[in-house]
DNA sequence: CTCAGGCGATATTCC
DNA sequence: ATCGCCTGAG
């Protein structure tokens, strides 16, 4: 058999990968040293060469992109489709195993998944139930415990609260989120994976059977596994299973939902006989790109050691850009994507990656004044907006009349007369008759208890439900025979959701109603994939429980080459030839929070991002920051980010260079101030009182860069302390 | 009782 | 800029 394919153009440590004999194996794979590769092509010669079936192979990433990438490479490189071969996130292959055995797990037929917002929507509603006072008691925090909780695999009952009162009374709203889920057939992301941990636990049969299956487990970005998931995949690959687990510990970002990076020290403990190999030579980025993240990641004390090399040339240097604000700067960065699309570049090739989402809307506004296809990834994603959930929540209520917050959503958009009163008696008698809110509806109407605008509303409503209810031989029309789509229009339409919105004139109406004719198409492209149809998913099932996971990544695919925009977090595997990574700014990257509280811990994380960020760059990488920003409405002054300074000064180049400061090479020094270099000013130097139109009276504490950059800091009086552009600022020099 | 408009407080990162 | 809460009109 010719086997060159498979292993032809690869290094020593990346061919002792693909081709290890069997057992198990731990891939330290630093960025952009082929781990995507070596996992594919292990794959392909584990089926090929050893003759496993791609029936016993489990592949899991963490993202639905990376998946996707994932077996488009391997049916490449297999030639054929990769049937049987069980590719996808954590989430989506345990999400297959619960609609396969949704009985055993405990679960309704018609479960379906809650979003985030929904969560915590529903985790409000319980706190209020129980009466606890909602200032103590944010909805947000129990959120954020209730999925810690889970994330560890714990069940109210496996807590110990010790003698803390608040933490028992959370314990409490926890066991009652988690009764009133299992009620109304609803599952959140923790949950459809600690939900098939138990699945197994609690089905010895079931268990041996995906043992038996699943001999070979392919794990990626393991270093962002959590408790729960690395106990899903122990207990899946029991004694027999061979584990192949890639990860880069200075990749790790995701520990504020979980991951922990132990659990690769864990696996080699875990597994008898775990060989390590590490892949250090990077063939993506320059020399220069990989000496300065080196530099960076050095400073990180938890490590467990790893230096990237390249055969490449040094490229050229990192330009730094210092804006004087955000338009400054996204006018740079636009400029910038102008000429060297208009050199060589794709669009495609240019990525804009920034710490928070928030950081995108300028540079959007400069693409879209020039013109420039772009796309966004994150963000408020299609199936995020309300619209769309609005819709959406419909199809829900139809799926499984006894999903409450559908039912409350639906009721409340458009309206129809029936308010806050009107629903919390029916939540009560829901509640007593231990029904949902939509049968205890109807039980009202029936009894006549509900009157005037109230009633007609819930009946017009009830006989939309009733006529468009799938099983449900309607009188106005086969409803049975509806397609998807067309199902989904005639609730749109019939509920008055489309004119709703067409009402509301204002500027964003449209788009509004542009993006619910968007879900419609979106309901006709869905095709059920051929497991799922196995699996005796239905079409609206499979469809909303895609809604859920996949959240609308995949949109806007028609637009191949367009410039990308997205975080940092989302970055993680992807690469480009050209990255700019702006917002480069202490109190945005490293983020406020990182820095405030937490100690190094979350410094330390915040450092691996910027690692990340600066690893995507193949060739062109652009850092930038802005002295001035406005954030919430407010102009805020933020000094450089600190990471700046950790780039080692041969590597980069300022692009608008301010003169030398007291201390070259280093960010935020402070230089002396020189009275002559400000021009017209009078002198002013530390100490100085000065007056500020907005700020009122101060005195000057510190002062750094020169010229039109120069910026000092003002403690003033009322204010507190800012950092101010002279330029700007108009500071008036007192007395 | 329902609902819209004004007001104040509030923001990472994602399956 | 957006969300949730409060108020007053219908």
């Amino acid at each position: 058999m010719d086997i060159s394919h498979l292993i032809d153009g690869l290094n020593a440590a990346q061919r002792e990968v693909v081709t290890a004999p069997p057992g198990h194996l731990l891939v330290l794979a630093g960025a952009g040293s082929g781990k995507t590769r070596v996992l594919t092509q292990r794959i392909a010669w584990l089926v090929e060469v050893e003759n496993v079936w791609p029936h016993a192979i489990l592949a899991v990433t963490f993202t639905n992109k990376a998946a996707a990438e994932m077996r488009a490479r391997c049916e490449r490189l297999l030639n054929r489709p990769t049937q049987g071969l069980w590719i996808g996130t954590f989430h989506g292959l345990a999400h297959r195993l619960l609609r396969l055995h949704w009985r055993e797990a405990g679960l309704l037929e018609t479960f379906q998944i809650i979003d985030a917002d929904d969560q915590q929507r529903l985790i409000k509603r319980v706190i209020a139930d129980q009466n606890l006072d909602d200032t103590r008691f944010v909805a947000k925090q129990g959120t954020w415990l209730i999925n810690a909780w889970k994330d560890e695999g714990k069940r109210p009952r496996d807590i110990d609260p010790g003698d803390n009162p608040d933490l028992m009374r959370w314990i409490d709203v926890y066991a009652a989120y988690e009764a009133t889920c299992q009620r109304q057939g609803l599952v959140d992301f923790a949950e459809i994976l600690l939900r098939s941990h138990e699945l197994w636990l609690k089905q010895p049969a079931l268990l041996d059977h995906y043992r038996r299956r699943f001999s070979h487990l392919l794990v990626d970005e393991f270093q962002d596994t959590n408790t729960i998931q690395y106990a899903w995949i122990r207990m899946l690959a029991g004694a027999s299973g061979q584990v192949f687990a890639v990860g880069d510990d200075d990749q790790s970002i995701y520990s504020w939902r979980g991951a922990r990076v132990a659990n690769m020290q864990a696996y080699t403990r875990d597994f008898p006989g775990v060989t390590t190999i590490r892949l250090e030579q990077n063939y993506r980025s320059t020399g220069t790109i990989l000496a300065a993240a080196n530099a960076v990641i050095a400073r990180n004390s938890e490590r467990l050691g790893k230096e990237l090399w390249t055969s490449a040339g040094q490229g050229e240097p990192i330009s730094v850009y210092a804006a004087y604000n955000e338009q400054d700067e996204a006018r740079y960065v636009i400029e910038r994507i102008r000429r060297l699309v208009g050199e060589d570049l794709k669009r495609s090739e240019i990525a804009i990656l920034y710490r928070a989402n928030a950081l995108s809307r300028v540079f959007e506004e400069e693409l879209i004044r020039h013109s420039i296809a772009y796309r966004v990834y994150g963000g408020l994603r299609f199936f995020e907006r309300a619209e769309i959930k609005d819709a959406l929540a419909y199809l829900r209520l139809l799926a499984n009349p006894s999903d409450d917050g559908a039912f409350e959503r639906v009721v409340a958009t458009p309206p129809r007369g029936v308010g806050d009163k009107t629903l919390e008696d029916l939540r009560g008698a829901a509640r007593a008759a231990d029904t949902s809110i939509l049968t205890a509806a109807a039980a009202a109407l029936r009894a006549g208890a509900i009157k005037g605008r109230a009633r007609s509303g819930l009946e017009s409503l009830g006989a939309l439900i009733e006529s468009l209810s799938p099983g449900n031989a309607s009188p106005l029309g086969a409803s049975d025979s509806l397609r998807l789509h067309e199902r989904l229009e005639q609730l749109i339409d019939r509920s008055g959701l489309r004119a709703h919105y067409e009402a509301q004139s204002k500027h964003d109406a449209d788009s509004r109603v542009a993006n619910l004719d968007e879900l419609i198409s979106v309901a006709r492209e869905f095709v059920l994939s051929a497991e799922d149809e196995a699996a005796g998913i239905s079409e609206m099932a499979a469809f909303l429980s895609y809604a859920a996971l996949e959240a609308g990544e995949g949109q806007g695919e028609a637009w191949d080459d367009c410039v990308q925009l997205m975080t940092l977090h989302a970055a993680k595997g992807l690469e480009f030839p050209c990255v700019f990574l702006v917002g480069m700014e202490d109190g945005l990257f490293p983020s406020q929070r990182s820095i405030d509280e937490g100690g190094n811990a979350q410094l330390e994380e915040e450092r691996r991002l910027a690692y990340v960020g600066i690893t995507r760059a193949r060739r062109h990488l652009t850092l930038s920051y802005a002295e001035s920003r406005r954030m919430r409405g407010q102009e805020t002054w933020n000094r450089p980010s600190r990471f700046l300074s950790e780039l080692p000064r041969n590597t980069i180049t300022e692009v608008r260079p301010r003169a030398q400061l007291s201390r070259p090479g280093s960010y935020g020094a402070r230089a002396r101030v020189a009275s002559d270099d400000w021009g017209d000013q009078p002198a002013i130097g530390l100490g100085t009182r000065v007056s500020h139109a907005q700020f009122g009276e101060g005195v000057i504490t510190g002062a750094e860069g020169q010229g039109s950059h120069a910026r000092v800091q003002v403690n003033f009086e009322d204010a507190g302390s800012k950092w101010l552009v002279l330029a700007y600022a108009n500071l008036v020099v007192l007395g």
